[in-house]
Formats: structure tokens, C-alpha cells, sequence
DNA sequence: GTCTATACTGAGATAGAC
DNA sequence: GTCTATCTCAGTATAGAC
């Protein structure tokens, strides 16, 4: 057995993932990911802080591409329309590895215990998110308002995209962010 | 000893608060919680499901007012005014009792576990927004954007008058709604 | 890596309220 | 008697301390 560390990581990962998908996340054990990872129960807390967060283990990438994104999307551009500008790159990354994230999303859905860790994700890149929109010069109050707003229209889109696919992602982001002017009518 | 229930949950509610307050949520013990009611540690996760929710009791109540503000507001408003509306009488309420609310912002703040919970209660009243406007006849659609992204500004006033609690909340929420359009500019 | 505190669960017994 | 709140007891698993 290797010791490498990513290599272990990298095990506790899929035995995570598949243990998960066999009895759901709350009849599985870390001693039993452990096991299935060869490594020991310890470890796999050394590598997660907790259960949960294995489900979550792609998070910062997201973040990092989505504060690119924004700092180098094109001057001049509307707050509004620099984050439809990253979400719908996000949303492109997202939809290209769409049958991954379906049993993924699912299983979040139903257990309370990770939605509210997603939640708390979708906190973090809404602060990532603002700070982006601050290095762009916008203003605090306006960065956090479009940071939060903003995130809650992409949600929407993902919302309405799972309930109904065929449009594609990137068009239901857009949509979202179109609908928006008409909260204000 | 009364067996009321409601007594019981009265003690349990007032116990944990005060150990709370002593020794941080981290630093007590359901089992502290119980004995100072004197109630069983059992009767304690009767009560509440977990040791967190004893913090939120409060939310049921938060979201019949929103409903019945969002339900009973003038028609003919836009949808965000109809939130405006909601929001501005939440915010009333929040200020009166500010003294009792600080510490426990506070300690949610300062507790990860809190605040995934507090997250979660957010999800809970933004889905109680969206179903309170699909009562005034919004389309699924337009109700969850609306809820999701009045919802953000909300929380954008309460945080922007935490940092500066002069104007009032209430004021903060009307700026909040006002910011609005300009992301769009 | 080992040990331990403690959050939480389940089942069955008990005791007031009505 | 019935119903429901509480208690007792026995456990499991997470996560933190060492």
C-alpha cells in the first residue's frame, strides 16, 4: 500500500463515494470508508475534517475559477453582467460533467445534514464572490449585495434547470438574470 | 416535578441559554442543559432534535409573520415592493427586542455548527417567501427568484446595519431594495 | 495511532393528566 | 383505562485530545 498521502486521499474518496451510493450516507461509517481505503479511521479524518466534507472536496477549484472569472471578465461590464458573465462559465464546467453530479446532488437532497453543509459552501463562494467584484472596484455594500443577489439568481437557474434540463444550464442562468427585471414591475 | 411538557421545554429553553451565555455552545453538554431543568438528558433531545435547536426556536414564528405580511400585503405591488413591505415589518420586530438578539447573533456567529444551522433556517423561510407569493399569484418561477434574491438583500441590510446600526434596520432594508438596480447600471 | 468525551438513538418501564 | 411525557438503560459513531 503506498503512503502517499494523495494516494490515500484519493482512496478515501472513492470508498466514500461508492459507500455512500450503496446504504446512503447516514448508514455509512468512517471506520467502513476507512477500511474500504485500507487506511486507518483516523486518517480519514486527518484528510476530512468531518464526514461530510468528502462530498464537497471539488469546492475551492469552484471558487477559484469563479473569482478568475470575474476578475478578468471584460471592463466596463455591469456588476449583473459580470456574474452572468462567470456563472454561465460555471455553468458550462458544470453541465460537462453533468451524470457525475446527479447522484451527488441527490443524496445531498436527501440528507439534512449535508444540505446544510452545502449551504455553508454556497455561503464561502458567496463571499468569494464578493470579494472578486471588490478587486474589480466595486463597493463593499455593492459587492456584498450583488455577491449575495447574485449567487441567489444562479441557485434559481440551477433550480429551474434541474427541474427541467433540455434548455441547458447556461440558458437558464440567463434566463434568471433576465427575469430579474421584471421582480421590479 | 410537573409534567407538563411545555414547563419542561420552558426550563430546557432557559438552561441553555444561560449555559450558552457561561461557557460558549461548544463548552456545554447536553447533559448540563438537563440537569440544570432537571430534566433527563433523554427529555432534553425530546424536545429538541438536536442541541442546536434549541437556538431557532423562535423561527416558526418569524416565518407565519413573513407569510401573513407577504399574503396580506396591497396587491397590484411589484413583487419586490411586496417583499419591501414584508421585510421592513420583520425588521421592526427584530429591532425591539435588539438587546436579546445580540448575544445569540454572536454566538452564532462565533459557532461553525450555529451557523450551518442558521443557513439552513434561511432556507426554510426563503421557501416560505416563495410559497407566499405563489399565493398572490406569481408564477413558481418568478416566486422562487423573487424569494431567493429578496431574501439575499435582506440579509445583505441586516449585515450592512450590524456593521452600522444607526439608521435603523428598517432604513437599511429600504437602501437595500433601492441598491438593487443599480447592478443592473 | 490510541483513547475518550459526548451527541444522539432505541426500546421498554413508569408516572402524571384526563 | 388511555394517553403522553418522562425516565432508565444500553448502545453507536463522530470527532477532539493526547
Amino acid at each position: 500500500m503506498p503512503r502517499s498521502g494523495a494516494e490515500a486521499r484519493g482512496r478515501l474518496l472513492q470508498a466514500a463515494l461508492e459507500l455512500f451510493a450503496e446504504r446512503g450516507f447516514d448508514r455509512t461509517t468512517a471506520a467502513e470508508i476507512a477500511a474500504r481505503a485500507g487506511v486507518n479511521e483516523r486518517t480519514f479524518f486527518r484528510h476530512f475534517s468531518d464526514k461530510r466534507e468528502v462530498l464537497f472536496d471539488g469546492e475551492a477549484e469552484l471558487r477559484l475559477d469563479l473569482i478568475r472569472s470575474i476578475v478578468e471578465a471584460p471592463s466596463g461590464l455591469a456588476p449583473y453582467d459580470v456574474l452572468l458573465h462567470a456563472f454561465a462559465a460555471a455553468a458550462e464546467a458544470l453541465e460537462a460533467r453533468r451524470p457525475t453530479t446527479g447522484a451527488r446532488a441527490e443524496l445531498i437532497a436527501s440528507t439534512p445534514a449535508l444540505r446544510e453543509r452545502d449551504l455553508t459552501k454556497h455561503a464561502l463562494l458567496t463571499d468569494a464572490v464578493a470579494e472578486a467584484l471588490r478587486q474589480r472596484g466595486l463597493s463593499d455594500r455593492l459587492a456584498d449585495l450583488a455577491a449575495r443577489t447574485g449567487w441567489a439568481t444562479y441557485q434559481h437557474a440551477v433550480r429551474t434547470w434541474d427541474g427541467n434540463p433540455d434548455p441547458g444550464l447556461q440558458a437558464c442562468v440567463r434566463q434568471a438574470f433576465d427575469d430579474l427585471r421584471k421582480l421590479s414591475r
